[in-house]
DNA sequence: CACTTGACCTGTCCGC
DNA sequence: TGCGGACAGGTCAAGT
């Protein structure tokens, strides 16, 4: 669920909040969200400063002065979200039942409870008592530690296609790189974090609603006006749901335990049963490569001879 | 190699 | 009310 807006806005806030800080104390629960042994904590971890927070794709890198790097993957459900001293941070009653009553969709901007919760995988305190939290209910995420210089060898990121919203990302290397997954379903293809990197369930769903393509359409049947249509559709909605501060879906919160507000302008995400922005017809939820997947079943539709 | 499906986990919701 | 099953969706491994 944290897609690329979410991290980049939780980078955002932890880059305003933890340069300058040195790591106290380390705690945590389970091995395969914090994988690195006692002693590379001591020696790497403990006493370090941190000195940047970056990005790339979903992963967050908080670099420090042993040059060492804290790398983070929130996969669906984590979130890490920063508690300065003293602080409690407390679930206003009214908010939380809005939640529930409303859904995702509602635009609350409701704090989480009180940390460490059950949830709570990593704990990091600070000198002068600040922490840390790493979060996540179902365990697909994870935090590691290893040398800043090696960040960019890891085969995950490795692997990855480049960032959507650089400049470098023009519509001719979105085009180039789509190409190489010709029977593949559009939306298959702009998931796959090799072809390009940021790109989730949510915007996924939002880009294709905006450049009027059905999900299933295999990238050979998609002609090139739409093509660039998708392109820019992928990058106009990215960019506006950073500043939106990331969606505000599920467990999706930023640095500071407050939700984004992304989806009170998404269009077809998780509104199934709704009607369409654009046409009026009621938009239906359907499966694609694996995933639920929201079309306005009118405006996107499937190329004569397709499935 | 291209492409699809299931596994990893836990919490929530829906139907009986 | 309890209970089983489907579902949530990012990535990896194993399948065809």
């Amino acid at each position: 669920m944290p897609e690329l807006p979410e991290v980049e806005t939780i980078r955002i806030g932890l880059q305003s909040l933890l340069p300058g800080k040195t790591v106290k104390k380390v705690e945590h629960d389970w091995p395969k969200s914090f994988p690195n042994s006692s002693s590379d904590v001591k020696k790497f971890l403990i006493g370090a400063k941190i000195t940047d927070v970056r990005r790339r794709a979903k992963v967050l890198i908080i670099d420090l002065s042993s040059n060492y790097s804290l790398i983070t993957h929130l996969k669906m459900t984590g979130q890490l979200v920063f508690v300065p001293k003293g602080h409690k941070l407390t679930a206003d009653s009214s908010q939380l039942t809005a939640e529930k009553k409303f859904g995702g969709g509602h635009p609350s901007n409701s704090l989480v409870g009180r940390l460490p919760d059950k949830s709570t995988r990593v704990i990091l305190e600070f000198n002068g008592g600040a922490k840390l939290f790493f979060n996540d209910q179902r365990k697909f995420g994870w935090m590691r530690l290893l040398p800043t210089i090696q960040v960019p060898e890891i085969d995950f990121i490795k692997k990855l296609g480049p960032e959507p919203l650089e400049d470098a990302f023009t519509p001719d290397i979105f085009i180039e790189r789509i190409n190489r997954r010709q029977n593949s379903p559009i939306k298959a293809v702009i998931l796959d974090q090799t072809v390009l990197a940021g790109v989730g369930n949510i915007y996924a769903d939002e880009s294709l609603w905006l450049a009027k393509i059905h999900p299933a359409t295999p990238v050979k049947k998609i002609p090139k006006n739409k093509r660039i249509l998708l392109y820019r559709a992928i990058r106009d909605i990215l960019t506006l749901s950073i500043k939106s501060g990331g969606s505000s879906d599920k467990n999706y919160v930023n640095a500071e335990g407050k939700k984004g507000s992304y989806l009170k302008f998404a269009q077809v995400f998780r509104r199934d049963g709704q009607t369409c922005p654009r046409c009026g017809i009621e938009i239906i939820k359907i499966r694609v490569a694996g995933r639920g997947t929201h079309i306005c079943p009118k405006e996107q539709r499937l190329p004569r001879g397709v499935k």
